[in-house]
DNA sequence: AGCACGCCGACT
DNA sequence: GTCGGCGTGCTC
């Protein structure tokens, strides 16, 4: 038989299956879906097996090696699922399938130099000592001897052989377990011959007895309170038996969910849900838009629909955002459908992240609770998807393959014939019009679930503050109200915006920004290293002392991080305990969730953070939100920048008073006139929407247009210029009338790594050539972007314009 | 992506 | 005359 392989080489001309013959050895092995170990050139790679046929129209085949897994790590139905991926996406069909299967799961490569024992003496003197203690020796390593021509004149005289390994990463976390190889009679009979000095083994052996089956070594001599070495002897001499038994690292070990109920439905909820369990009973697919404010109710929508899907025999995925809420949120989920919940986000490990997927991929699970790519999750009878907080940006993948999360969804829920919710008190302006078009169902909560007012808000306009002689980052509403709080006892969350405005260094005397000298973006400066870096490239230099311009003194780091901001809190309100959470204070594992925890205990005053605490906070102490820098990304050269503004200020605003206290939140800003600003004050989504669907109109933006960025890059600043200006004169003579083609203009980020960056624009309402020409142009600069330095990306609906 | 094959400059 | 530079094209 022949397998049909995509092959683990990311490149255009690979990008198609490959035929190998099934040694005979493996027919009966070898299935659909599963990882193999083909011969490639003169390389052993891996790939994945997409079909299996009797025939090939070529003659002269390679073998495949080896299979990687026992069973098939993609389902048939996820192969299809990964090529439209590809498709629409435009990439290779196999970063398709490996963006849905765990990181554990992509192969390494490894390059050895071999010497054959009987070949050493023939080596020449200089490369004896190299291979004297060792067969042989990594590529890299070689490289670095020096001796890289004369080891190629020993390759061509056949004296080393260059060997290439396959090695699959996952490790399987395993433990030694322990159980009797004798009957319980046979046990006792030993028992008996055991001299009085063996007391210990007398131990092992009454214990047994008593209990007639495995456990693990680690747990035997615990509670016996024995040494390995008493075990040891017993298996040795065949009383008995070990075996190494795989475990699953459970990130969510030792840590106990109360067991929750269904809770009663208000009448909306119920509104709202009957639809829902409507289609999921008749297994029709629809795609619905749960539209509530903060604190309506949402997730028990989302817990009683799974139910539901359960009940009927069927599985859920839930996607969540980020790690950002994970922890509230899976408790929620642990807690109503208890060891039915694998948990998949970004905080876990390599590790955890696999046996969190084998525990879907076996059926072991039911329910899936994850971040962005847990879409994926390899269940075989979806009844349901959920996205929560569907307008979240982290649901698009900036990488290839540049796929958005709902897309996949609702593909997967029309070829299941299974509903989706799409769940967000600040809905995206794609669903939202979509909805009231009629394209989703609009379903409505617009009520907090205790009747609780929305909190009340108040814009601080910071202009005014700097006029009036106050030059801190508190207004002194902020601060009065900070006061009363911690008088209190009542806890407040601080939150400052810090995207697209990072700490950057300048001089005040001429204005010099220290900038990277690979990519044209100003180097973010990290107190804690005390150094300079760029979030591009990675660049790294010291913090200048004094300006390399004008060799002024006066050279200072502007913009506020949460350090700078923790510390003028610690001068205003020394005796406020202050939480603080960013990337610094979070990165180690499970810090983020301790920090929440000990804000939750009240062991501190004030909860400081950036977008993290933006959701998913719950606590009843929390009765006033101040946001410290309203308007620092409503700046951004970007379409969606008020949609931004607006999603996160009433995200963030919905944090305070969610329970009995009435809430307050303060909103410190220097465009207070703004409406995404005033409109996220009054919780005005309706006329948010309203107004920013006339821009976006104008504009003849998403979702009156669908974008596709394509961005070139070069070397040289006219290359890059030169094809993209090629690319949008070929897009033009393709588009029809209605399409708009932008460019060549330079990216936002005009360079990048010392790539010249160029990009082309293409607004269309229907273009069903469009993605036929954006193929050709792809196939048209092959052999460029293989040879020269040429990359050209094609994003599909991007996020960001950058 | 790698890697081999193949064609032109500076070296023993 | 050879070693080694990297342009071109292939990998079942």
């Amino acid at each position: 038989m022949i397998a049909e392989v995509i092959v683990d080489v990311p490149a255009k001309q690979t990008d198609r299956p490959f035929d190998y013959v099934i040694p005979q050895s493996l027919e009966t092995v070898i299935q659909i879906g599963m990882r193999v170990v083909v011969p490639f050139g003169p390389r052993k790679i891996q790939g994945f097996v997409i079909g299996i046929k009797p025939h090939s129209t070529l003659n002269k085949l390679k073998e495949i090696i080896e299979p990687l897994d026992l069973t098939p790590v993609l389902s048939e139905s996820l192969i299809s699922l990964g090529n439209w991926l590809s498709e629409e996406t435009l990439s290779y069909r196999i970063s398709a399938y490996q963006a849905m299967l765990p990181a554990a799961l992509k192969a390494k490569y490894q390059k050895k130099l071999l010497v054959p024992k009987e070949n050493k003496p023939l080596l020449p003197q200089t490369l004896q000592s190299l291979f004297a203690n060792q067969e042989s020796i990594m590529w890299e390593e070689a490289k670095e001897t020096g001796y890289l021509s004369l080891l190629q004149q020993e390759v061509t005289k056949g004296h080393i052989q260059i060997i290439y390994e396959v090695k699959d990463k996952i490790k399987k976390k395993k433990r030694l377990a322990i159980r009797s190889a004798l009957s319980i009679e046979d046990l006792k009979t030993y028992q008996s011959t055991l001299t009085q000095r063996a007391q210990k083994q007398h131990d092992v052996i009454n214990y047994f007895i008593e209990h007639n089956d495995w456990i693990f070594l680690t747990d035997l001599t615990a509670t016996l309170q024995i040494s390995n070495a008493v075990v040891k002897e017993l298996v040795k001499k065949e009383v008995l038996e070990e075996s190494e038994r795989e475990i699953y690292r459970d990130p969510y070990a030792n840590r106990y969910f109360k067991r929750t109920e269904p809770l009663q439905l208000t009448n909306e909820q119920q509104e709202a849900i009957d639809p829902i369990h409507d289609r999921i009973a008749k297994s029709m697919h629809e795609v619905f838009l749960l539209y509530g404010v903060t604190g309506s109710g949402k997730t028990e929508v989302y817990l009683q629909s799974i139910q539901k899907v359960l009940e009927r025999g069927q599985e859920a995925i839930c996607l969540v955002p980020e790690i950002a809420l994970t922890p509230q949120m899976v408790h929620r989920f642990k807690g109503r459908f208890g060891n039915q919940v694998a948990v998949m986000h970004s905080g876990l490990s390599a590790g955890e992240k696999y046996d969190e997927w084998r525990k879907v991929q076996r059926g072991e699970v039911k329910v899936v609770v994850g971040a962005r790519s847990a879409v994926f999750a390899p269940f075989e009878n979806l009844g349901l998807i959920i996205i929560d907080e569907e307008h979240e940006t982290s649901y698009k993948q900036e990488e290839n393959p540049k796929y958005h999360s709902k897309d996949v969804a609702i593909k997967r829920g029309k070829q299941g014939s299974f509903p989706i919710i799409l769940g967000s008190a600040t809905p995206s302006l794609e669903s939202f019009a979509r909805a009231k078009k009629g394209v989703y169902t609009l379903l409505s909560l617009p009520k907090r679930m205790n009747n609780q007012d929305l909190p009340h808000v108040d814009i601080v306009d910071m202009r005014e503050e700097l006029r009036s002689g106050n030059r801190s980052m508190f207004s002194s509403s902020l601060l009065e109200k900070l006061q009363v709080r911690i008088e209190r006892k009542q806890q407040t969350v601080l939150f400052l915006n810090k995207r697209g405005y990072s700490s950057f260094v300048m001089c005040r005397d001429c204005g010099y920004v220290v900038n990277c000298p690979n990519c044209d973006i100003s180097l973010t400066y990290h107190r804690h290293q005390q150094q300079m870096k760029c979030h591009y490239c990675g660049f790294e230099d010291h913090v200048p002392t004094v300006c390399p311009e004008c060799q002024s003194d006066h050279i200072r780091y502007f913009g506020t991080g949460t350090q700078k901001v923790e510390e003028e809190l610690h001068k205003v309100l020394p005796e406020a305990r202050v939480i603080r959470m960013d990337v610094d204070t979070t990165s180690k594992k499970g810090s983020h969730e301790r920090l929440l925890n000990e804000f939750q205990k009240g062991h501190a005053d004030i909860l400081l953070g950036t977008q993290m605490i933006a959701k998913g906070l719950d606590f009843p102490n929390i009765t006033l939100v101040g946001v410290l820098s309203a308007d620092t990304m409503l700046h951004l050269p970007d379409f969606r920048s008020s949609e931004k503004t607006f999603q996160l200020l009433t995200q963030v605003s919905g944090r305070a008073g969610r329970h009995q206290l009435p809430g307050e939140v303060v909103i410190q800003t220097y465009s207070p006139e703004h409406y995404s600003i005033q409109l996220a004050a009054e919780q005005n989504y309706d006329q948010f929407y309203e107004r920013e669907m006339m821009i976006r109109k104008g504009l003849k933006y998403s979702p009156f247009y669908f974008i596709t960025l394509i961005t070139v890059s070069h070397e040289q600043l006219m290359k890059a210029l030169d094809v993209t200006e090629k690319i949008t004169t070929f897009l033009t003579s393709r588009l029809t009338k209605s399409a708009v083609c932008l460019g060549p203009v330079a990216s936002p980020i005009p360079r990048i790594n010392n790539r010249y960056r160029y990009q082309c624009l293409i607004k269309y309402k229907r273009e069903p050539e469009l993605n036929q020409s954006l193929k050709q142009i792809l196939d048209q600069y092959q052999q460029e972007v293989t040879s020269t330095s040429l990359k050209i990306s094609v994003d599909v609906n991007p996020f960001i314009l950058m």
